[in-house]
DNA sequence: ATTCGATTCAATCATTTGTTTGACAACCCG
DNA sequence: CGGGTTGTCAAACAAATGATTGAATCGAAT
């Protein structure tokens, strides 16, 4: 990887994380990575060539210790099932394992990926697209076996709210930390990785209040408001 | 208000709802609602202005409906602490109550409000900004009856996440049930609603097991992976 | 009918957009 | 040295952007 290629990604990093990756033109990049205006067609084809890249950079890396944690976690309980708290874990963990190994700061990476996994559908590079379901039907797959009898698509939907949940504490992480001042020194994200992972698991083990077995509880209706 | 500024308000939502609020050029918006190109510097001043209007239409309605159905809820319980799943209830209901005053579809809707609660800081208007903080202050002063010993930072961080399961829930809506299909016929977002509805209360709740009195459970590490 | 404010319209403005070009330089390998 | 690959650069490109102008049109009150 040559030198100004690297820094051409770097710059784009940066300023997609805090803008958006659509108010930001080719001008600004290589203006940021003191580059020329045409060196992003020279080495990624085209703008959309390069926000491929960035997309990709940190969400594959991501994508893949989660399914390693996950299949580390599987085999550590043998055929138990996985407890809630472990399967969140493995889906959150990774990202600050990996904001560790990137050059950016910690606020950059997380507005980073929060804004790319919030993308998801609309003009995604086909490898993340297909990396996703593939997160997506592992993770309801352990989801199955810890909770039996949650039908399948009410899995899916609470995964979805769990990955909502994430995605906002990525995107909105700094702004709130803003609000909650005035506490403890460093808020930092580990802290509140631990709060979303026991809030996601409470949520995730909702209806069976007994250690996960046939409660087989109020499927239906628990509340009628 | 005119007929023409209605169209230009109307087309805009629809543009916006799917395909964001920055990839949208006046010239698509104008020749959506069969207007001139100027007509939205004429009623509205500027694009933003446009946006503005549109961002506040619907989303100004439902953060009154959620501080009506909070008041409402507070008086009906007394001064016993209201359930989390009726506070919840009265966070996203008013979706549900004003996507049906609205002209339009509910896929268009959900995916409008769903980008705008995103934005959340960047470019609101002032006037939906300070509203959000009414709603955040109230919704957590109502929590904290409910779940008193709960420090007020972690009560941020979990309503956060249930904003966070929201927008998700609102701008992927369509999507997920794509993936769920195959179930039972009409999957409305009324069933929807209710699963978000359980998942939010049961990470709301987190903690407390028992019914909400001084288990005071571990406040700190509950696991330790 | 005439006047006057409100609205619409085609035309045009200056910028900004992503991309391309062709000349130039740097480098390596023979 | 020389030839070829690789990278860089200023300049220019067409297209699209938000906004503005001034004339035309409408509608209702005078």
């Amino acid at each position: 990887m040559s030198e100004p290629k690297l820094r051409l990604i770097e710059a784009a990093e940066t300023l997609f994380a805090d803008r958006g990756f659509d108010t930001v033109s080719v001008r600004d990049i290589t203006k940021l990575a003191k580059a020329n205006v045409a060196s992003i067609n020279y080495h990624f084809g085209s703008r959309d060539g390069l926000l491929a890249v960035v997309l990709t950079r940190y969400i594959a890396p991501v994508n893949e210790e989660r399914l390693l944690r996950l299949d580390q976690a599987e085999k550590t309980h043998g055929n138990k099932p996985v407890p809630l708290e472990v399967i969140v874990d493995a889906f959150a963990r990774p990202l600050v394992t990996q904001v560790r190994k990137s050059e950016l700061s910690e606020r950059l990476f997380y507005k980073l990926l929060g804004r790319s996994f919030a993308q998801q559908d609309e003009t995604l590079p086909h490898e993340l697209e297909t990396q996703f379901r593939v997160i997506i039907s592992r993770f309801i797959r352990a989801l199955a076996k810890t909770l039996p009898g949650v039908p399948s698509e009410e899995l899916i939907w609470r995964l979805h709210f769990v990955a909502g949940a994430m995605v906002h504490m990525l995107t909105h992480g700094d702004c709130i930390q803003h609000l909650t001042q005035g506490s403890s020194g460093t808020p930092t994200m580990d802290t509140t990785i631990s709060r979303f992972i026991r809030f996601s698991a409470a949520g995730l083990r909702e209806g069976l209040e007994a250690p996960p077995q046939e409660t087989k509880g109020p499927q239906g209706l628990l509340f009628d408001f």
